[in-house]
DNA sequence: ACTTGTGCTTATCACACGATAATATTAGTA
DNA sequence: TACTAATATTATCGTGTGATAAGCACAAGT
C-alpha cells in the first residue's frame, strides 16, 4: 500500500493530534463502510476494501473495531442518529403538521443519505441475528412512534384510513425506494433523483396522497 | 456429497429420463438462485451454496450455465416473465380497472414472489454493467407501459396529480417493501406479511390512496 | 458388442475473505 | 535521552470463492 499521514487530514496541537487521529480514523472507517454495507450488503463487503476507502489497512479495523460486526453495528448507531436529527419524531406533538415534517423528512433523509436505506432493506430481507438486533434495539421503538402518531391522525379524520401496520412499510418503501435505488431512475428517466425538483415533487406527492387536505 | 439420482423427483420413461432430467435440473438450480440472489446478493451468493440447495455439486452450475452471472440472468427472464403473467400490462387498456390491477398485481406478485423486488432493489442499488442490461433489456419497457397508463388516468383526472415518473419507483416501493422486508414486517407487527388479511388491507389502501373515488 | 455423447464427480487452480500474531513506528512522559 | 503506551504495518492463518480440467457412468444409436 503506501501510506503516509499526510494523506490523512492532519490535525493542529501535537498534545492531541494522536488522540484526534485514531477518533478521525474511526470516523472514516465508519463512513467508507457505510458506502460499502449499503452498495454490496453485510457479507459483500469486504473489510479491505472498507479499509482502502478510509485510506488504511485492513487489519485497523480489527484494532479500533471488535470485528466485522461491531463495525456494522457503529455505522448503524450514526444512521440512527442522523435520522433522528432530521425527523425529530420523539418530542413532537401528535399533528397534521408533525406528520408532514416527517413525511417530508423521509424523503430528504433518504435522498442525502440512501445507505440507511439500502442497509436497512438488505437486513430485512434476511431473518437472523442482525436483524433482531436490528428491529429490537432501534427500528421497533422508532416505528412504535410512527404508528402512533398515525392511528392518532386517522381516528382525527386527518390522515387517510389505513391501518398503522401497513402504512409503516408503505410509507417508508414509497419515500425511500426512489433514492434507494437512485442509480435505477437515473438510468430509467435520465434525472438526477437528489435534486430539489425531484426531492419536492416526490414530498408534495407523497404529503398529498396520504394527507389529503378535505377541500 | 452424496448424491443419488434417488435423491431428486424421477422422471419416468427411460427414453426421455436423461433430458428431463436435465431441464429439470436447470429449473432446480434457476429456483435456488433465485432464493439466494435475493437473500444474499449477486456477489454474496456463492455457486456452492446455490448448487447445495438445488441438490446438486457447484461445478455443475457452470456445466448448465455459462456462468454464475449467466445464472443469474436466467433468474431475472423467469422472474420478469412470471411478473408479466401476474400483470397483464400490455395488451391492456387505459382505464382505471387497468391500473386497480396493477396495484393489486404488484402486491400480490410482491407477497407471493418477494425475490423479484429483492433483487431488484439490490441491483438499482449500484451502477453498472448488471444495472444497465437489466434497465435496458427489461425494465425500461415494462416502465414505460406503466408511465403511459398513469400519465392517460391523470389527464382524465382518474388519478392523483402525480409526475409519472415520481410514481413509478414511489408505487412500486410501497407496494413492494413490506413484502421485500416480510421479516421485518413479522417481527415488527408480529403478523404474517403473505396472509390474504394483510395482502388485501395493502392492496386496499394502495388504491384508495392512489386512486380515489370521486365523490 | 461397440462407440458416441451427455451429464456427473472429483480434484484443483489462483485468488479473496476475516482475523490474528509479530514486529515496527510513533507520541507522550520521565 | 530513555521508557512506555498507542497505533501502524507486515506476514500469515484457515477457509471460501468461481472456474476449469480430467476421468467416470451410463443411456442411445449403430
Amino acid at each position: 500500500m503506501e501510506l503516509s499521514t499526510s494523506d490523512l487530514p492532519t490535525g493542529d496541537q501535537p498534545a492531541t493530534r494522536r488522540a484526534r487521529s485514531s477518533a478521525d480514523l474511526r470516523h472514516q472507517l465508519i463512513a467508507a463502510a457505510m458506502v460499502e454495507f449499503a452498495s454490496h450488503g453485510f457479507e459483500g463487503a469486504s473489510t479491505r476494501a472498507i479499509a482502502a476507502r478510509a485510506g488504511a489497512h485492513q487489519p485497523q479495523i480489527n484494532y479500533h473495531f471488535e470485528s466485522k460486526e461491531a463495525l456494522w453495528k457503529a455505522v448503524l448507531e450514526q444512521l440512527l442518529d442522523e435520522i433522528d436529527a432530521e425527523l425529530g419524531l420523539d418530542g413532537a406533538d401528535a399533528s397534521r403538521e408533525t406528520m408532514v415534517g416527517v413525511i417530508r423528512g423521509l424523503v430528504r433523509f433518504a435522498a442525502r443519505r440512501p445507505e440507511l436505506n439500502r442497509i436497512m432493506i438488505q437486513e430485512g430481507t434476511n431473518p437472523g441475528a442482525r436483524l433482531e438486533w436490528l428491529v429490537e434495539t432501534h427500528v421497533a421503538p422508532r416505528a412504535r412512534l410512527l404508528t402512533d402518531l398515525w392511528d392518532t391522525l386517522v381516528r382525527r379524520g386527518e390522515a387517510a384510513p389505513v391501518p398503522s401496520t401497513i402504512i409503516y412499510h408503505l410509507l417508508i418503501g414509497a419515500a425511500s425506494l426512489l433514492h434507494a435505488n437512485g442509480p435505477e431512475f437515473r438510468l430509467l428517466f435520465d434525472a438526477d433523483p437528489s435534486s430539489p425538483e425531484v426531492v419536492d415533487a416526490h414530498s408534495d406527492a407523497l404529503v398529498a396522497l396520504l394527507l389529503p387536505t378535505p377541500t
